[in-house]
DNA sequence: AAGCGCATGTAAAAGGTTACATGATTAC
DNA sequence: GTAATCATGTAACCTTTTACATGCGCTT
Protein backbone atom coordinates (compact mmCIF):
# COMPACT_ATOMS: atom_id res chain seq x y z
CA UNK A 1 0.00 0.00 0.00
CA UNK A 2 1.09 3.42 -1.02
CA UNK A 3 -0.15 5.25 1.70
CA UNK A 4 2.02 3.58 4.21
CA UNK A 5 4.97 5.27 2.52
CA UNK A 6 3.42 8.34 1.68
CA UNK A 7 2.93 8.79 5.30
CA UNK A 8 6.79 7.84 5.90
CA UNK A 9 7.68 10.57 3.21
CA UNK A 10 5.59 13.13 4.73
CA UNK A 11 7.36 12.39 8.69
CA UNK A 12 11.04 13.65 6.34
CA UNK A 13 9.25 17.34 6.33
CA UNK A 14 8.78 17.24 10.19
CA UNK A 15 7.85 15.04 12.53
CA UNK A 16 3.86 14.95 12.99
CA UNK A 17 1.67 13.33 14.88
CA UNK A 18 -1.24 10.87 13.11
CA UNK A 19 -4.17 14.00 14.08
CA UNK A 20 -1.32 16.38 12.15
CA UNK A 21 -0.51 13.92 9.47
CA UNK A 22 -4.82 13.79 8.96
CA UNK A 23 -5.27 17.72 8.81
CA UNK A 24 -2.20 17.67 6.75
CA UNK A 25 -3.53 15.44 4.10
CA UNK A 26 -7.21 16.77 4.58
CA UNK A 27 -5.99 20.31 2.12
CA UNK A 28 -5.00 17.74 -0.46
CA UNK A 29 -8.08 15.29 -0.15
CA UNK A 30 -8.98 16.24 -3.65
CA UNK A 31 -5.90 15.13 -5.36
CA UNK A 32 -4.24 11.92 -3.30
CA UNK A 33 -7.08 11.47 -0.95
CA UNK A 34 -6.84 10.89 2.75
CA UNK A 35 -7.05 8.06 5.22
CA UNK A 36 -9.42 7.82 7.55
CA UNK A 37 -7.79 7.37 11.17
CA UNK A 38 -8.90 3.94 11.49
CA UNK A 39 -6.39 3.24 8.35
CA UNK A 40 -4.17 5.94 9.42
CA UNK A 41 -3.12 4.74 12.88
CA UNK A 42 -3.00 0.98 12.24
CA UNK A 43 -0.50 2.14 9.37
CA UNK A 44 1.73 4.49 11.64
CA UNK A 45 1.77 1.48 14.39
CA UNK A 46 2.90 -0.38 11.37
CA UNK A 47 5.61 1.75 10.84
CA UNK A 48 6.75 1.30 14.21
CA UNK A 49 6.87 -2.07 14.45
CA UNK A 50 8.93 -2.61 11.09
CA UNK A 51 11.41 0.21 12.68
CA UNK A 52 10.93 2.59 10.08
CA UNK A 53 9.76 5.32 12.29
CA UNK A 54 9.86 5.94 15.98
CA UNK A 55 7.52 7.56 18.37
CA UNK A 56 7.35 10.51 21.42
CA UNK A 57 4.60 10.66 23.87
CA UNK A 58 4.52 14.98 24.04
CA UNK A 59 2.63 16.89 26.56
CA UNK A 60 2.23 20.63 26.13
CA UNK A 61 0.88 22.32 28.96
CA UNK A 62 -3.20 22.91 28.48
CA UNK A 63 -3.18 20.45 25.23
CA UNK A 64 -3.88 16.54 25.14
CA UNK A 65 -0.87 14.34 24.51
CA UNK A 66 -0.13 13.98 21.31
CA UNK A 67 2.58 11.35 19.85
CA UNK A 68 4.86 12.77 17.16
CA UNK A 69 6.09 10.13 14.91
CA UNK A 70 9.81 10.07 13.45
CA UNK A 71 11.34 8.96 10.58
CA UNK A 72 14.59 6.46 11.28
CA UNK A 73 17.64 6.17 9.24
CA UNK A 74 16.00 2.68 8.07
CA UNK A 75 12.63 4.53 6.99
CA UNK A 76 14.81 6.80 5.12
CA UNK A 77 16.21 4.19 3.49
CA UNK A 78 13.38 1.87 2.65
CA UNK A 79 11.26 5.11 1.67
CA UNK A 80 14.37 6.25 -0.61
CA UNK A 81 14.05 2.09 -2.54
CA UNK A 82 10.07 3.18 -2.62
CA UNK A 83 10.74 6.05 -4.62
CA UNK A 84 13.33 4.62 -7.02
CA UNK A 85 11.08 1.90 -7.91
CA UNK A 86 11.34 1.18 -11.40
CA UNK A 87 8.47 1.43 -14.05
CA UNK A 88 5.20 0.26 -12.15
CA UNK A 89 3.15 0.70 -14.91
CA UNK A 90 0.76 3.12 -12.61
CA UNK A 91 -1.85 5.41 -14.16
CA UNK A 92 -3.00 6.71 -11.19
CA UNK A 93 -2.88 10.24 -10.95
CA UNK A 94 -3.07 9.86 -6.93
CA UNK A 95 0.40 7.62 -7.14
CA UNK A 96 2.15 10.00 -9.46
CA UNK A 97 1.38 12.93 -7.10
CA UNK A 98 2.41 11.39 -3.89
CA UNK A 99 5.84 10.90 -5.03
CA UNK A 100 6.30 14.08 -6.61
CA UNK A 101 5.39 15.67 -3.48
CA UNK A 102 7.89 13.96 -1.64
CA UNK A 103 10.91 14.81 -4.66
CA UNK A 104 12.59 16.62 -2.55
CA UNK A 105 13.93 13.54 -1.47
CA UNK A 106 14.60 12.89 -5.31
CA UNK A 107 17.59 13.40 -7.77
CA UNK A 108 17.17 15.78 -10.08
CA UNK A 109 17.17 13.41 -12.60
CA UNK A 110 14.98 10.59 -10.90
CA UNK A 111 12.48 14.07 -11.04
CA UNK A 112 12.92 14.14 -14.97
CA UNK A 113 12.60 10.31 -15.27
CA UNK A 114 8.92 10.60 -13.21
CA UNK A 115 7.62 13.51 -14.64
CA UNK A 116 8.71 12.19 -18.15
CA UNK A 117 7.18 8.66 -17.31
CA UNK A 118 4.21 10.32 -16.27
CA UNK A 119 4.23 12.21 -19.17
CA UNK A 120 4.31 9.05 -21.54
CA UNK A 121 1.51 7.23 -19.76
CA UNK A 122 -0.77 10.17 -20.36
CA UNK A 123 0.26 10.60 -23.90
CA UNK A 124 -0.68 7.28 -24.68
CA UNK A 125 -4.33 7.41 -22.47
CA UNK A 126 -4.34 10.47 -24.69
CA UNK A 127 -4.13 8.50 -28.16
CA UNK A 128 -6.46 6.14 -26.76
CA UNK A 129 -8.84 8.12 -26.21
CA UNK A 130 -8.84 10.06 -29.37
CA UNK A 131 -8.74 6.84 -31.50
CA UNK A 132 -11.98 5.94 -29.54
CA UNK A 133 -13.53 9.20 -30.33
CA UNK A 134 -12.66 8.62 -34.19
CA UNK A 135 -13.63 4.91 -34.30
CA UNK A 136 -17.26 6.39 -33.57
CA UNK A 137 -16.89 9.33 -35.63
CA UNK A 138 -19.97 11.18 -34.95
CA UNK A 139 -22.12 8.14 -33.11
CA UNK A 140 -21.39 7.56 -30.22
CA UNK A 141 -24.06 8.26 -27.19
CA UNK A 142 -24.02 11.87 -25.24
CA UNK A 143 -22.95 10.27 -22.29
CA UNK A 144 -19.80 8.85 -23.96
CA UNK A 145 -18.41 11.86 -26.04
CA UNK A 146 -19.14 14.59 -22.96
CA UNK A 147 -17.02 11.53 -20.93
CA UNK A 148 -14.34 11.22 -23.97
CA UNK A 149 -13.98 15.16 -24.48
CA UNK A 150 -13.74 15.44 -20.79
CA UNK A 151 -10.80 13.45 -20.48
CA UNK A 152 -8.77 15.04 -23.42
CA UNK A 153 -9.43 18.11 -21.86
CA UNK A 154 -8.10 16.98 -18.77
CA UNK A 155 -5.05 14.90 -20.39
CA UNK A 156 -4.43 18.00 -22.91
CA UNK A 157 -3.81 20.12 -19.17
CA UNK A 158 -1.60 17.57 -17.82
CA UNK A 159 0.50 17.13 -21.06
CA UNK A 160 1.09 21.05 -21.25
CA UNK A 161 2.21 21.24 -17.73
CA UNK A 162 4.65 18.37 -17.61
CA UNK A 163 6.08 19.57 -20.99
CA UNK A 164 6.43 22.99 -19.66
CA UNK A 165 7.81 21.80 -16.30
CA UNK A 166 10.54 19.59 -17.94
CA UNK A 167 11.04 22.15 -20.07
CA UNK A 168 12.20 24.47 -17.14
CA UNK A 169 14.08 21.26 -15.91
CA UNK A 170 16.38 20.91 -18.51
CA UNK A 171 17.20 24.65 -17.89
CA UNK A 172 19.51 23.73 -15.14
CA UNK A 173 20.02 28.07 -14.30
CA UNK A 174 16.11 28.58 -13.87
CA UNK A 175 15.87 25.86 -10.94
CA UNK A 176 12.21 26.03 -12.05
CA UNK A 177 11.72 29.68 -11.22
CA UNK A 178 11.90 28.05 -7.33
CA UNK A 179 14.75 29.76 -5.99
CA UNK A 180 13.04 30.98 -3.51
CA UNK A 181 11.99 27.62 -2.21
CA UNK A 182 13.54 26.60 0.97
CA UNK A 183 14.80 23.20 1.27
CA UNK A 184 12.95 22.80 4.99
CA UNK A 185 9.86 24.39 4.42
CA UNK A 186 6.72 21.86 5.50
CA UNK A 187 3.34 21.67 5.10
CA UNK A 188 0.67 24.03 6.70
CA UNK A 189 -1.17 21.64 9.11
CA UNK A 190 -3.77 23.24 10.15
CA UNK B 1 -20.96 0.69 -4.50
CA UNK B 2 -21.14 2.82 -7.68
CA UNK B 3 -19.53 0.35 -9.59
CA UNK B 4 -22.75 -1.89 -9.34
CA UNK B 5 -24.93 0.82 -10.83
CA UNK B 6 -22.53 2.01 -13.39
CA UNK B 7 -22.44 -1.62 -14.95
CA UNK B 8 -26.46 -1.37 -14.59
CA UNK B 9 -26.04 1.52 -16.99
CA UNK B 10 -23.83 0.06 -19.75
CA UNK B 11 -26.70 -2.95 -20.11
CA UNK B 12 -28.87 -0.23 -20.71
CA UNK B 13 -26.50 0.26 -24.18
CA UNK B 14 -26.10 -3.14 -25.06
CA UNK B 15 -27.00 -6.78 -23.47
CA UNK B 16 -23.32 -7.46 -22.42
CA UNK B 17 -21.60 -11.21 -20.89
CA UNK B 18 -18.92 -10.13 -17.67
CA UNK B 19 -16.42 -10.47 -20.09
CA UNK B 20 -17.44 -7.94 -22.94
CA UNK B 21 -17.35 -5.28 -19.43
CA UNK B 22 -14.14 -5.59 -18.47
CA UNK B 23 -13.06 -5.30 -22.04
CA UNK B 24 -15.53 -1.65 -22.84
CA UNK B 25 -14.03 -0.18 -19.14
CA UNK B 26 -9.89 -1.13 -20.00
CA UNK B 27 -10.48 1.33 -22.66
CA UNK B 28 -11.60 3.67 -20.08
CA UNK B 29 -9.68 2.36 -16.63
CA UNK B 30 -7.64 5.40 -16.64
CA UNK B 31 -10.40 7.65 -15.98
CA UNK B 32 -12.77 5.61 -13.95
CA UNK B 33 -11.01 2.47 -13.40
CA UNK B 34 -12.04 -0.90 -14.21
CA UNK B 35 -12.85 -3.41 -11.79
CA UNK B 36 -11.61 -7.06 -11.75
CA UNK B 37 -13.34 -10.35 -12.56
CA UNK B 38 -13.34 -11.06 -8.68
CA UNK B 39 -15.46 -8.34 -8.58
CA UNK B 40 -17.07 -8.13 -11.69
CA UNK B 41 -18.76 -11.59 -11.68
CA UNK B 42 -20.25 -11.48 -8.15
CA UNK B 43 -21.98 -8.05 -9.07
CA UNK B 44 -23.41 -9.29 -12.17
CA UNK B 45 -24.95 -12.54 -9.88
CA UNK B 46 -26.41 -9.53 -7.44
CA UNK B 47 -27.70 -7.37 -9.99
CA UNK B 48 -29.23 -10.97 -10.83
CA UNK B 49 -30.61 -12.08 -7.42
CA UNK B 50 -32.43 -8.46 -7.16
CA UNK B 51 -33.93 -8.89 -10.52
CA UNK B 52 -31.82 -5.82 -12.47
CA UNK B 53 -30.94 -8.08 -14.97
CA UNK B 54 -31.70 -11.18 -16.65
CA UNK B 55 -28.96 -13.59 -18.03
CA UNK B 56 -28.75 -15.75 -21.07
CA UNK B 57 -26.82 -18.54 -22.11
CA UNK B 58 -25.57 -17.94 -25.92
CA UNK B 59 -23.45 -20.79 -27.70
CA UNK B 60 -21.87 -18.89 -30.78
CA UNK B 61 -20.68 -21.59 -33.03
CA UNK B 62 -16.97 -21.82 -32.83
CA UNK B 63 -16.63 -20.12 -29.62
CA UNK B 64 -17.04 -20.56 -25.34
CA UNK B 65 -20.39 -20.19 -24.27
CA UNK B 66 -21.15 -16.63 -23.03
CA UNK B 67 -23.71 -15.39 -20.60
CA UNK B 68 -25.51 -12.23 -21.71
CA UNK B 69 -27.07 -10.17 -19.69
CA UNK B 70 -29.83 -7.33 -20.18
CA UNK B 71 -31.10 -5.03 -17.36
CA UNK B 72 -35.00 -5.30 -16.72
CA UNK B 73 -37.59 -2.97 -16.53
CA UNK B 74 -36.91 -3.29 -12.16
CA UNK B 75 -33.63 -2.63 -13.40
CA UNK B 76 -34.25 0.33 -14.80
CA UNK B 77 -36.25 2.04 -12.54
CA UNK B 78 -33.60 1.36 -10.11
CA UNK B 79 -30.82 2.79 -12.37
CA UNK B 80 -33.24 6.09 -12.66
CA UNK B 81 -32.98 6.46 -8.63
CA UNK B 82 -29.28 5.93 -8.27
CA UNK B 83 -28.93 8.73 -10.88
CA UNK B 84 -31.20 11.24 -9.72
CA UNK B 85 -30.13 11.10 -6.46
CA UNK B 86 -29.33 13.97 -4.83
CA UNK B 87 -25.98 16.01 -3.92
CA UNK B 88 -23.94 13.59 -2.76
CA UNK B 89 -20.67 15.33 -1.90
CA UNK B 90 -18.32 13.74 -3.98
CA UNK B 91 -15.17 15.22 -5.28
CA UNK B 92 -14.21 12.08 -7.28
CA UNK B 93 -13.68 12.72 -10.95
CA UNK B 94 -14.62 8.89 -11.38
CA UNK B 95 -18.28 9.03 -10.25
CA UNK B 96 -18.37 12.21 -11.54
CA UNK B 97 -17.47 10.44 -15.21
CA UNK B 98 -19.81 7.36 -14.26
CA UNK B 99 -22.56 9.21 -13.96
CA UNK B 100 -21.54 11.77 -17.14
CA UNK B 101 -21.35 8.54 -19.19
CA UNK B 102 -24.88 7.78 -18.80
CA UNK B 103 -26.44 11.02 -19.38
CA UNK B 104 -28.22 9.63 -22.05
CA UNK B 105 -30.69 8.34 -19.23
CA UNK B 106 -30.76 11.81 -17.73
CA UNK B 107 -33.04 14.61 -18.28
CA UNK B 108 -31.67 17.88 -20.00
CA UNK B 109 -32.14 19.92 -16.46
CA UNK B 110 -30.79 17.10 -14.40
CA UNK B 111 -27.42 16.91 -17.15
CA UNK B 112 -26.95 20.64 -16.52
CA UNK B 113 -27.55 20.44 -12.37
CA UNK B 114 -24.78 17.65 -12.97
CA UNK B 115 -22.20 19.89 -14.21
CA UNK B 116 -22.58 22.63 -12.31
CA UNK B 117 -22.13 20.51 -9.39
CA UNK B 118 -18.92 19.13 -10.71
CA UNK B 119 -17.80 22.95 -11.12
CA UNK B 120 -18.63 24.36 -8.23
CA UNK B 121 -16.74 21.09 -6.25
CA UNK B 122 -13.93 21.76 -8.63
CA UNK B 123 -14.14 25.64 -8.38
CA UNK B 124 -14.13 24.85 -4.25
CA UNK B 125 -10.51 22.70 -4.95
CA UNK B 126 -9.68 25.35 -6.82
CA UNK B 127 -9.65 27.71 -4.55
CA UNK B 128 -8.67 25.90 -1.38
CA UNK B 129 -5.30 25.22 -3.53
CA UNK B 130 -4.84 28.70 -4.54
CA UNK B 131 -5.16 29.70 -0.73
CA UNK B 132 -2.43 26.97 0.53
CA UNK B 133 -0.32 28.07 -2.39
CA UNK B 134 -0.96 31.79 -1.38
CA UNK B 135 -0.01 30.75 2.81
CA UNK B 136 3.36 29.53 1.72
CA UNK B 137 4.67 32.30 -0.38
CA UNK B 138 7.65 31.40 -2.35
CA UNK B 139 8.45 28.84 0.40
CA UNK B 140 6.98 25.74 0.71
CA UNK B 141 9.16 22.66 -0.90
CA UNK B 142 9.93 21.93 -4.19
CA UNK B 143 7.61 18.59 -4.06
CA UNK B 144 4.02 20.67 -2.89
CA UNK B 145 4.89 23.32 -5.13
CA UNK B 146 4.69 20.80 -8.19
CA UNK B 147 1.70 19.17 -6.46
CA UNK B 148 -0.16 22.21 -6.24
CA UNK B 149 0.78 23.92 -9.89
CA UNK B 150 -0.14 20.42 -11.06
CA UNK B 151 -3.85 20.60 -9.28
CA UNK B 152 -4.20 24.27 -10.06
CA UNK B 153 -3.73 23.18 -13.94
CA UNK B 154 -5.90 20.16 -14.04
CA UNK B 155 -8.46 21.95 -12.28
CA UNK B 156 -8.46 25.20 -14.83
CA UNK B 157 -8.70 22.66 -17.43
CA UNK B 158 -11.66 20.62 -16.04
CA UNK B 159 -13.00 24.26 -14.85
CA UNK B 160 -13.08 25.62 -18.36
CA UNK B 161 -14.33 22.53 -20.29
CA UNK B 162 -17.60 22.46 -17.78
CA UNK B 163 -18.33 25.70 -18.40
CA UNK B 164 -18.04 26.04 -21.90
CA UNK B 165 -20.20 22.94 -22.11
CA UNK B 166 -22.71 24.43 -19.30
CA UNK B 167 -22.82 27.46 -22.02
CA UNK B 168 -23.48 24.59 -24.68
CA UNK B 169 -26.42 23.65 -22.94
CA UNK B 170 -27.74 26.19 -22.53
CA UNK B 171 -28.12 27.39 -25.81
CA UNK B 172 -31.01 24.55 -27.01
CA UNK B 173 -30.30 24.80 -31.10
CA UNK B 174 -27.03 24.13 -30.76
CA UNK B 175 -27.54 20.66 -28.77
CA UNK B 176 -24.52 20.75 -27.99
CA UNK B 177 -23.37 20.47 -31.51
CA UNK B 178 -24.17 16.70 -30.98
CA UNK B 179 -26.80 16.80 -33.93
CA UNK B 180 -25.15 13.55 -35.46
CA UNK B 181 -25.22 11.28 -32.51
CA UNK B 182 -27.10 8.22 -32.65
CA UNK B 183 -29.18 7.47 -29.67
CA UNK B 184 -28.36 4.03 -29.95
CA UNK B 185 -24.90 3.99 -30.29
CA UNK B 186 -22.94 1.63 -27.99
CA UNK B 187 -19.18 1.53 -26.81
CA UNK B 188 -16.84 -0.39 -28.56
CA UNK B 189 -16.22 -3.46 -26.63
CA UNK B 190 -13.18 -4.71 -28.46
C1' DA C 1 -0.53 -32.14 -27.96
C1' DA C 2 0.71 -27.71 -26.49
C1' DG C 3 -0.30 -23.16 -26.13
C1' DC C 4 -3.10 -19.20 -26.62
C1' DG C 5 -7.33 -16.30 -26.46
C1' DC C 6 -11.90 -16.53 -24.89
C1' DA C 7 -14.90 -16.97 -20.91
C1' DT C 8 -16.51 -17.82 -16.22
C1' DG C 9 -16.01 -18.40 -11.59
C1' DT C 10 -14.34 -18.90 -6.29
C1' DA C 11 -11.67 -18.28 -1.98
C1' DA C 12 -8.30 -16.13 0.69
C1' DA C 13 -6.16 -11.98 1.87
C1' DA C 14 -5.57 -7.20 1.93
C1' DG C 15 -7.10 -2.76 2.52
C1' DG C 16 -10.27 0.67 3.69
C1' DT C 17 -14.39 2.95 5.98
C1' DT C 18 -17.77 3.36 9.51
C1' DA C 19 -19.01 3.40 13.92
C1' DC C 20 -17.89 3.23 18.30
C1' DA C 21 -15.20 4.16 22.73
C1' DT C 22 -12.21 7.06 25.39
C1' DG C 23 -10.35 11.12 27.45
C1' DA C 24 -8.33 15.94 27.92
C1' DT C 25 -9.11 20.90 27.48
C1' DT C 26 -11.34 25.15 26.15
C1' DA C 27 -15.21 28.22 25.41
C1' DC C 28 -19.89 29.44 26.34
C1' DG D 1 -22.34 21.66 32.82
C1' DT D 2 -22.16 20.96 28.20
C1' DA D 3 -20.71 21.39 23.72
C1' DA D 4 -16.67 21.68 20.62
C1' DT D 5 -12.01 20.78 19.38
C1' DC D 6 -8.05 18.06 20.06
C1' DA D 7 -6.28 13.40 20.09
C1' DT D 8 -5.93 8.32 20.00
C1' DG D 9 -7.51 3.94 19.27
C1' DT D 10 -10.39 -0.70 18.14
C1' DA D 11 -13.63 -3.83 15.88
C1' DA D 12 -16.99 -5.05 12.65
C1' DC D 13 -18.01 -4.62 8.12
C1' DC D 14 -17.57 -3.98 3.22
C1' DT D 15 -15.22 -4.06 -1.02
C1' DT D 16 -11.55 -5.20 -3.94
C1' DT D 17 -7.65 -7.43 -5.56
C1' DT D 18 -4.94 -11.58 -6.10
C1' DA D 19 -4.41 -15.99 -7.07
C1' DC D 20 -6.18 -19.91 -8.31
C1' DA D 21 -9.29 -23.32 -10.90
C1' DT D 22 -11.87 -24.65 -14.90
C1' DG D 23 -13.04 -25.44 -19.66
C1' DC D 24 -13.85 -24.56 -24.85
C1' DG D 25 -11.92 -24.02 -29.40
C1' DC D 26 -8.50 -22.52 -32.61
C1' DT D 27 -3.84 -22.64 -34.34
C1' DT D 28 0.80 -24.53 -34.83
Amino acid sequence: MSFRYFVLGLLTQQSMSGYDIKNCLENLAWLIGSPSFGSLYPALHALLEDGLATVEVVRDEGKPMRKLYTITEVGLEELGRWLEQPPEPDTSLKTFLMRLMLARRLSHPWLAEHLERRRDQVAAEYASLEEMAGMQEGAGCLGQHLAQNYGLAVARAELDWLNATLEQLSEPEQQLSLGKVQEDATLPIR
